[in-house]
RNA sequence: GGUGCCUUAGCUCAGUUGGUAGAGCAAUGGACUGAAAAUCCAUGUGUCCCUGGUUCGAUUCCUGGAGGCACCA
């Protein structure tokens, strides 16, 4: 039999902590297929350092936005959601439960919360914004935004680089100010969502940080950076694990040196990305040690009596 | 065994002509609307090895001890 309610199983938390395994289990048990939201298990080139699921896995459970993408596309959160949301739509056409997956928070409330609309912005333009950082610096920026979204300027951290150059491609690309897209209206999607947060003490984390980058050495990441090497000013390669690599191949680091720097920027990503969650009061937080079973029961109480909608 | 140097934050170390201390890194907290594994902001956590002594006051000077390093035996 059927449920008429359509849900969507979240699977939030830090990297390393085990959503992918948690993920393909729960998916398993509901027979359902997974849509993954991390920004860097997109990428086909990327395998090691991403930690894409395992063939193995991969063949368990049907995963959709795992690397479909190539390094050389131009690719944002906006097209994720709009293709997420399709896919997730056709999904709920065979499946009344859909797990989502992924590490990375601004992708995940994509889907789950929506983005405002924008229009399409010549690249050209982020050129130029990027070109005048440099050469006349920050307060180059933040004078145009001052003058061209007064409102938002207020608002914004006018020391980060990224969200004035993103703010003013908008103005200087529609001709009118950033702020004026924003919270157009409140989305409203037609399923209804669960959201798990895995977490942890910080000290397991990090320990399974440490790990987990040593095991990725083992299998090869040095190899696959030294093939990616010659794009590593691809923003798909500004990446936890590629870029440390990267200097030691250019000659800056040791390979030692390179290790721990990975492990500790790994750590610092960890941070962020908790950082994210909890401020989404409507996570709810699992130990990593819970196990599946309860897991599973847990879920299949909250399907059956669903608190709101 | 002798001589010399060292012991201060999680780590490496600075410093206080005697008024209980500060850098770098690490760490921690936070922000986030198409670059997000990106980008940015904020924060000093301490038996100054122990013990007596001198002193109004010792992390600082002196005695003794412990640990470390170097050299000599």
């Amino acid at each position: 039999m059927k449920r008429k309610k359509k849900t969507l199983i979240s699977i939030v938390g830090p990297t390393g902590i085990g959503k992918t395994k948690l993920a393909i289990a729960i998916a398993a048990y509901f027979k359902t297929e997974i849509i993954s939201a991390d920004s860097r298990q997109f990428y086909k080139e990327m395998y090691i350092g991403t930690a894409v699921p395992s063939h193995q896995e991969l063949k368990a459970v049907t995963h959709h936005f795992v690397q479909h993408k190539s390094i050389f596309d131009s690719y944002s959160v906006g097209d994720f959601e709009r293709e997420a949301m399709s896919k997730l739509i056709t999904l709920f056409k065979e499946y009344d439960i859909v797990v989502l997956v992924g590490g990375s928070g601004l992708y995940i409330d994509a889907l789950l919360k929506g983005l405002d609309r924008f229009p399409k912005i010549d690249p050209k333009i982020r050129r130029d914004l990027n070109e005048m950082l440099r050469t006349k610096g920050i307060e180059a920026l933040q004078e145009q935004l001052k003058v061209l979204d007064n409102d938002y300027y207020a608002k914004v951290d006018i020391q980060n680089p990224h969200r004035l150059i993103r703010a003013l491609e908008i103005c200087m690309g529609t001709g009118k100010p950033y702020s004026s897209f924003l919270n157009k209206a409140q989305v409203k999607r037609p399923f209804q969502m669960i959201t798990l947060g895995i977490t942890a003490h910080r000290k397991i984390i990090y320990d399974r940080i440490e790990q987990r980058v040593d095991a990725m050495m083992q299998q090869g990441l040095l190899e696959e950076a030294k093939a990616l090497f010659s794009y590593s000013a691809l923003n798909a390669l500004q990446t936890v694990g590629y870029k440390e690599l990267f200097r030691h191949l250019n000659g800056e680091w040791d390979l030692e040196i390179a290790v721990s720097e990975i492990k500790k920027n790994t750590r610092r990503f960890a941070k962020r990305q908790l950082t994210w969650f909890k401020r989404d009061p409507s996570i709810i937080w699992i130990d990593i040690e819970t196990n599946m079973k309860e897991i599973v029961t847990q879920i299949s109480k909250w399907l059956d009596n669903p608190k709101d909608s």
